[in-house]
DNA sequence: CGCCTAGTTGATAGCGTTCAAATTGAGTGG
DNA sequence: CCACTCAATTTGAACGCTATCAACTAGGCG
């Protein structure tokens, strides 16, 4: 038995978990486990030989650089969600650790290798990409027509769902993944927009800040009702 | 052999064309064609027995509907595209005809049915996926941080480069495939603002108007770099 | 001809950006 | 423990882009 995934956090959610005993460790074989400190890149965009990756532990984010050099936040991978372009010739985003994180990364021949001998995987991964285009379309929905007020909400109550255990009820104490640039960034916004409206949701009674990164959320069903999504 | 593969128009670039001739036809035998006039729902979002579907000929849209009642289009489908939401209980958008439109349909169960049977089929659709969602991502950067002009000249340069035989070249000649109306909703900016926009690019000398929906491309390169995506 | 829908054009106002400066907080060395 | 430094954040004021509201034009169809 493997010894990575034997003790592997997210050997029972991550694409793998379809795969038996035998041919997750034969998958296992042929990757190796990468630890990313804050800000080392996966990938760049450009490279032919982009790697796949499960992300076991930290998080990860989906960055596109536009000719001006600033970067978009286009989506983040958090633990037992995989990335990688499997049928692109090249990478078109970056991959960036936002976090000491620990990968479990394949090459790209070998994943594509292992598509074809494991049809549930390929099953496995059709599903994780329609969920990945559904959450961008979530995205997409929200900056397209959404005030920055609406939009901090929306991201403010992503976070509380996923610092959460239960899936569908928000922490009420989380810290934020990202700076005020990368949220500001990942929304479209300037960070002294999010600065300010995040002023505001405490001038409301909505949520306590503590410290830089803290988030106490006081009035979770009022935000919801700010990002436009509630009833959904 | 199936009369309708036979003669289809997209039997080798849709996701079927990666089955044996036998396969194709025994999963013909689950599904069946069915036209849709413009404005013609193929589902809805909340639907539970939301169908898939590959489109033969015409257009759809993807659209979101907030709780406000206004529509918002995530997405275009053009032929040999696949629609439908094979793994969520219910969908979570509307698909409407943009134009008359042929599509093959499938009950999901079959659908799901036939991806665990041929395993080229849920690779074929895995790579689909993986392109929607770039596709998705690029619209996301765009709206995030692009002005108006911007998303308009992205918009009209995707739409040159759909309607040209050749891949990488735009067309010169062109009809818009939506009224300003859908256009303005798919960038998040308001009719007026596209009109705007439409009659400062032909007072620059970009593209000229034939009637409302008619457009001749002249300088292609100017788009492009309005656009912000030269040199990808 | 009148009606209706799609599109254009103009004037005004609001929201978010931009530029600039003050403030906080964490890390470092004395 | 304190002073220093640097980055992140907050706050303020003014500008500009796009939405909004409103009037007008063009084309299709009974």
């Amino acid at each position: 038995m493997n010894l990575a995934c034997a003790s592997c956090p997210v050997r029972d959610s991550a694409a793998c978990s379809v795969l038996s005993e035998d041919e997750r460790n034969t998958l296992a074989s042929l990757g190796r486990t990468r630890t990313l400190k804050r800000g080392e890149m996966l990938f760049a965009a450009g490279d032919e030989d982009a790697a796949c990756a499960t992300l076991v532990s930290g998080a990860l984010k989906v960055c596109a650089t536009n000719r001006d050099g600033d970067e978009q936040i286009l989506a983040l991978v958090h633990p037992s969600g995989f990335t990688g372009e499997m049928f692109a010739p090249f990478a078109h985003h970056d991959v960036v650790a936002l976090t000491e994180s620990k990968l479990c990364t394949f090459a790209r021949r070998d994943m594509e290798r292992a598509v074809e001998d494991y049809p549930a995987l390929a099953r496995a991964l059709l599903r994780r990409s329609q969920e990945d285009l559904h959450n961008t379309r979530s995205m997409l929905e929200l900056t397209a027509h959404g005030s920055a007020e609406a939009r901090l909400a929306a991201l403010l109550y992503d976070f509380a769902r996923a610092a959460s255990d239960s899936p569908c009820h928000p922490a009420q104490h989380f810290e934020l993944p990202l700076t005020r640039g990368e949220m500001a960034n990942m929304l479209g916004l300037t960070i002294e927009t999010v600065s300010r409206k995040l002023g505001e949701f405490e001038k409301l009674g909505i949520v306590n800040r503590t410290g830089k990164r803290g988030i106490e959320l006081v009035d979770p069903a009022h935000l919801q009702v700010l990002s436009g999504k509630d009833g959904e």
